[in-house]
DNA sequence: GAAGACCTGCTA
DNA sequence: TAGCAGGTCTTC
């Protein structure tokens, strides 16, 4: 389930962990479709003896960074997730793929819904935004100019921007205040500023809560240490259709949005 | 745009 | 049992 906070907390769990540095001993692959552009025999052949030099993240996409011409890039989907373990391998019921590692440590993928891709590459994934983490208020303004379509639907546009996903986009646009249908060419200055900083802020407040700050109890993410977090901060949109707005008293609206539940207030957002 | 496809597990 | 899920791609 996760967006770019959990991306990141995973990122960096995963660093801390000390998975840089290591090789690449073993390659074990479950799921004949997780792997792009080659089938799981030939993609386990390039990945041996391969050593990851960094792990990096551009939107959802995790980037594992690998000696030689190709990185291994990961995109988690709705279920991915990774796990270590140590010593001889015990593979889980969901796991979908496993690296060993040098130094006894295994990388575990657990993918319950098979929807998670692992793709080899030469560059980074194509495609994306500037990352939503990272995005100054100058590149923000730039690719405004660039689409015309409901806030709610450009939110989601990892072209627009990098891993703002189906939560963070309801609560960016609630905290900015802004109707999930208001197209985007309709914004004055004023108000694409306020949708900069709102996304930035619930971004941020993600990462600084390790990915699960968003969640409302129902949210199954867990972290490498398969931990969901000690505290949270209530989801102030998302999950709460028809319970009263917190800044207003309106009950909040539940509307599809490109194919996607969006929920919003009908008092504040404008 | 909208709808379907890819998948499984959980909740109502 | 039906309906729903935090993502993205393909095909009208």
């Amino acid at each position: 389930m996760p967006e770019l906070p959990e991306v990141e907390t995973i990122r960096r769990q995963l660093c801390a962990a000390g998975i840089e540095g290591r090789k690449i001993t073993g390659v074990e692959i479950n799921w004949y479709r997780l792997c792009e552009p080659v089938a799981p025999p030939e993609f386990s052949k390039r990945l041996l003896h391969r050593t990851i030099k960094k792990l990096d993240r551009h939107g959802k996409w995790l980037i594992f960074q690998l000696t030689g011409k190709e990185n291994l890039l990961v995109h988690l989907r709705m279920t991915g997730g990774f796990y270590l373990s140590t010593g001889r391998l015990k593979k889980g019921q969901h796991d979908r793929a496993v690296l060993k590692l040098s130094g006894g440590l295994n990388l575990h993928f657990r993918d319950p819904r098979k929807f998670g891709r692992w793709k080899l590459a030469a560059g980074a994934p194509e495609k994306l935004g500037p990352d939503a983490l990272t995005v100054t208020k100058k590149e923000f303004f730039e690719q405004f100019t660039k689409k015309n379509k409901a806030l709610k639907a450009l939110l989601l546009d990892q072209e627009f921007i990098a891993g703002v996903g189906n939560i963070y986009a309801d609560e960016a646009l609630f905290e900015a205040k802004l109707h999930p249908l208001r197209k985007s060419g309709t914004l004055t200055p004023t108000e694409r500023e306020q949708l900069y900083r709102a996304v930035v802020k619930v971004i941020r407040a993600g990462v600084k809560n390790k990915g699960t700050s968003l969640g409302d109890g129902q949210g199954n993410f867990t972290d490498l240490n398969g931990e969901s977090g000690g505290y949270r901060v209530k989801v102030k949109a998302y999950g709460r259709a028809g319970e009263p707005c917190e800044s207003c008293g309106i009950p909040l609206e539940k509307i599809t949005v490109a194919q996607r539940t969006t929920v919003f207030c009908p008092g504040c957002q404008k």
